[in-house]
DNA sequence: ACATATTTTGTGAACGCTCTCAATTGACTT
DNA sequence: AAGTCAATTGAGAGCGTTCACAAAATATGT
């Protein structure tokens, strides 16, 4: 078997008797090509499978066609049982792919250890070697000003996920105040007078969001504020069980708990199983997360669902129009949908 | 703020007062330089933050650094609902990325929707611009015959992961039979006399394998095959939902189910509890796969757990010793987990 | 028809590396 | 001390593009 040679703009030119430039121009839709040669110059491209060679570009022009996108690697399946992981990283990538796809650009994705502090030099290396066109900080990299400000540095384009705060980026993020009012009145409807909300970190941005929210929407409805206890303060499971523990250990316990992400929810779940609650009769259950597994759940969650997949395609998109020379900075909000499952209903009683 | 300027492998030639080229060696790790110099060039490396441009290292040389990971996008979160997503993708990326880490590599995804009938083209085109020193092939990709041949005949060397049929390949997978049979045999000690099985496709090889394993281990304990059923065929919820239904219905119905993924074992959660069967009491259900959820079911799932990430991860490091011209081809077996968790007892009565 | 704009096409250089091969240095023989 | 061989270093070419121009072709105005 001999090796297919590789085809190369020489051989398209060649081919269609033109320059190696007006191939050029018209792979990458370049103006002034007359259509007769437009059309030519395709039918050969066409013909010999031609593909540009991206490592080629790169070295010629000023864009590499590709997208970093930068994970936290605390997040990876590696920690769903510890509490930590989760499938974001899948639905992240897959929105910011299929993005990248329709551009013909390409991901590459970097795990960072977060927790080592070696953030930056990991990175450093990656823009370095990779010179992406763009960077898509999902969290918790998006909230690290060290590392945004060292990239802004570098002249490389960023895009913070779950984060907005302005300044020369791409922000996307969700309403997530809009989404725990929605929610909580929606609990609140129900008949709930006591509501339990396990929050996420104090550091986090939209895990605060959400807290000034709950605390208004309840405030707003006449509830005292030991009504609505607020169990600090991580995303993990175990932690949310015993929080949980104590809460419903309460001599007015909660009716209802509200779970800044999926895992937590998941907690509530087991808490009432061996306490012989029932959800949602004796305790009604909702997440601010909806990843995919939780349709599944026994009973089916009640949840708050964020765009996670469209915010990323979204930063993509943005940061591919910036390396195209248009505008592309701005900050964008992306709509949740409040999905009603199976674990709300009204308080007994 | 000035843009700093982009450090060279001149410049750091001329810093350490030797030539481009030694610089090169002493960055591959070339034999033949001289320890004081080694020392001397690597000191400037540091200091100035040199990082090798990945795309002339492309063009100058044989390798690209880059590994490319081909995934069916039906298997991504974005089909969870509809029973075919999964988080495979999650952790198959984490096993390669890992990898490719640890030796400077990157690795870039590709999302083929295989269904589409494309599958060739699209990634003809990833190939040929990204010109990838491997190619990670996941399932159902690794059974397309005419997807390899044509990677083959490219020269590109492709790893299956999950697949095992011989030829110049990296083959890299699990026991199914045996893990098959442990878990058959574990439901029998108990006690179980009936078993059934929610099989995957039948054109789907580890699944065949499985369904093989299951029959022979109640053959060996003289269980008569009415006693054994097996539902198809496909790795989906709302499918097994109704399989299991009938399954169910019979006269002497089966006591445990073994599901050949996870989703099919939430299904059996449902319909347990749909009519109102307890589990472990009343059915035990095991499941082969294990992804990181399944920890957080209501009953915690006892399960087959595969070692997705360390096959990518082998994958990958195979395919990276390959492209630096080290032996690599092979088929290797990783071992996978049995986890008894909380979905399996003895049978009533 | 002529000069002048405009559109279309082509040429040479550059990008930052690794390859091949030649030149230099140093160590070891005899 | 000269000769041989291996270890170390360097120089030039080439990889496949795009860029900044220059050249050619065509259109426009008088």
């Amino acid at each position: 078997m001999h090796k297919p040679a590789k085809v190369t703009i020489e051989d398209v030119a060649a081919a269609a008797g033109v320059s190696r430039q007006t191939v050029s121009r018209v792979i990458n839709n370049g103006p002034n090509v007359k259509p007769a040669v437009r059309q030519r110059v395709e039918a050969m491209v066409e013909q010999l499978g031609y593909v540009p060679n991206l490592s080629a570009r790169r070295m010629g022009g000023a864009r590499s066609y590709l997208i970093l996108s930068i994970n936290d690697r605390a997040r990876t399946f590696e920690n769903w049982t510890s509490g930590r992981g989760n499938d974001w990283v899948d639905q992240m990538l897959y929105g910011g792919m299929s993005e990248c796809e329709r551009h013909n650009y390409h991901m590459v994705l970097e795990l960072i250890d977060t927790d080592a502090g070696t953030t930056i030099p990991q990175i450093a290396r990656a823009v370095g070697s990779l010179r992406p066109d763009g960077v898509i900080l999902t969290p918790p990299h998006c909230d690290n000003l060290e590392l945004v400000a060292w990239l802004e540095r570098q002249g490389i384009p960023c895009a913070r996920v779950g984060h907005y705060e302005g300044g020369n980026f791409v922000d996307v993020f969700m309403d997530d105040e809009g989404a725990m009012r929605e929610v909580t009145r929606h609990l609140l409807d129900l008949g709930h007078r006591s509501i339990g909300f396990l929050a996420g970190p104090l550091n986090y941005g939209p895990s605060q969001k959400r807290r000034k929210a709950f605390r208004e929407a309840l405030a707003e409805a006449g509830i005292p504020p030991e009504a609505g206890p607020i169990g600090a303060g991580n995303f993990y499971f175990d932690m949310a069980v015993s929080v949980l523990e104590t809460m419903l250990a309460a001599p007015s316990p909660p009716t209802a708990i509200i779970a800044d992400n999926d895992k937590m929810a998941f907690a509530a779940l087991h808490v009432a199983a061996d306490r012989g609650l029932k959800v949602p009769d004796d305790l009604s259950v909702i997440s601010f997360e909806d990843t995919p597994g939780v349709r599944f759940s026994v009973p089916p969650l009640t949840a708050i669902r964020q765009p996670t997949a469209a915010m990323v395609g979204k930063a993509c998109a943005q940061l591919i129009a910036l390396s195209k020379g248009e505008e592309g900075m701005g900050a964008f909000e992306l709509p949740y949908e409040f999905v009603v499952r199976a674990t709300t209903k009204a308080p007994r009683g």
